[in-house]
DNA sequence: TTAAAATAGTTAGCATTGCTAACTATTAAT
DNA sequence: ATTAATAGTTAGCAATGCTAACTATTTTAA
C-alpha cells in the first residue's frame, strides 16, 4: 500500500499490535486472563524461569514483571518458588490451572494468525514469522532514546 | 528462533516497535520532534488531511490526534486551516519548517531500516514490508476487546 | 576473609498514554 | 424544520512504563 510506504517500520508494527491484542483479549474473555499471554507461553516452554529471565526475553522491564507475576499469582495461574541454590531468585512456575487453559490460548492465537495471514502461502507465512524475529534481533540492542530522569522537573537526555 | 515460535504475532510486533522508536527518537533528538513522525509523513504525502483522516489512516484515536496536532502547532511544524466547504473540518498542513526537517527524518528512517533489515536481500525486505501491510489490512477491523466503561467504578465489557 | 560491587526482586511514585464522556459547531437527512 | 450525524474539542480517569530507592543475597577482588 502506497500510503504506508515511507512510514517508520515501528509504526507498521504498532498498527498490527493494537487490533491483534484487542481481538486476542476479546476471544479469551472467558478465561479472565486479559493480557500478558506471552509470559504464560514462555513459562510453558521453559523450566526455571526467573523474573529477570522473563524480563530479558520478553523485553518487559523488571518492575512490570513483578506486577504481572503478582497478577497471575492472584489469578491462580503461577506460583513463585525460591531457588535454593541462589536465594535472590524466584522460579516462576505454571499451576495446573494454567496448564489447563493454555491449549485454549494456543488455539485462539492460531485462529487469529490464520486470519492475519489470510492470502499468504504457507511459505510466505513462515518467511514472515522468521523475518520479524530476525528484525527484532537486528535492533534489540539499539541504543535507546533519551530517558526522562524524574525528580529534576526537567527532561534530561541520557543514553541507556 | 524457537523461543518466539508460539508467541502471539502482536507480541513479536511490539518487541520490534519499542527499540525501533527508542532509536528513532534518539537519532532525531536535535530536531526536537520526539514522536509521531508518522503523522508528519502522512501530511507530507497527502493534501487536505483532516484530523479525522489522520485518525482513520494511522489508527490514532481522534482525541489523541488533537493533542498531537496541538503539539506540532506549538513546535511550528503544522497549521490548521478551516475547510470553507465544510466548516466542521480543519485541514492540517505542514509548515516550511516541517518541509525542511522531513528529509532528515526520511534519512534517519532509512538508516534504521537498513540496520533492521541487515542480512535481508532486497527482495526479502520488500516482501516483508508488503507482508506487514497485508497483515494489518487483514486484521484492522477485528472486533476489538472489551472497553472499560468509566464512571461505573466497575469494568463493564462492551463490544465495539 | 571481608569489604565492596553486583544481582534479583520489591515498593512507591510520577509522567505519559489512551481511552470515555460530554460538549460545541456545523452539516446532512427525513 | 427538526433530528441525526460528523469534526473537533475539553476534562478527567485508569493503565502503563518508567525512575529512584530500597532489601536480601551472592560474587568479586583487595
Amino acid at each position: 500500500m502506497k500510503l504506508y510506504k515511507n512510514m517508520p517500520l515501528g509504526k507498521l508494527c504498532s498498527m498490527v499490535t493494537k487490533p491483534y491484542f484487542g481481538a486476542l483479549t476479546l476471544k479469551t474473555e472467558s478465561l479472565k486472563i486479559e493480557k500478558n499471554f506471552s509470559v504464560l507461553i514462555l513459562l510453558e516452554e521453559n523450566k526455571n524461569c526467573t523474573q529477570q529471565y522473563i524480563s530479558d526475553i520478553l523485553q518487559i522491564d523488571k518492575v512490570s514483571v513483578v506486577k504481572i507475576i503478582d497478577d497471575f499469582t492472584k489469578k491462580g495461574l503461577v506460583k513463585r518458588t525460591q531457588n535454593p541454590k541462589d536465594r535472590r531468585e524466584y522460579f516462576v512456575e505454571l499451576t495446573s490451572k494454567a496448564h489447563k487453559v493454555l491449549p485454549k490460548i494456543h488455539k485462539t492465537i492460531n485462529e487469529l494468525n490464520d486470519i492475519a495471514f489470510k492470502g499468504f502461502t504457507k511459505k510466505e507465512r513462515d518467511d514472515f514469522s522468521k523475518a520479524i524475529v530476525k528484525v527484532y534481533h537486528n535492533i534489540e540492542h539499539f541504543p535507546s532514546s533519551h530517558v526522562i530522569v524524574y525528580k529534576t522537573k526537567k527532561k534530561i537526555s541520557k543514553s541507556i
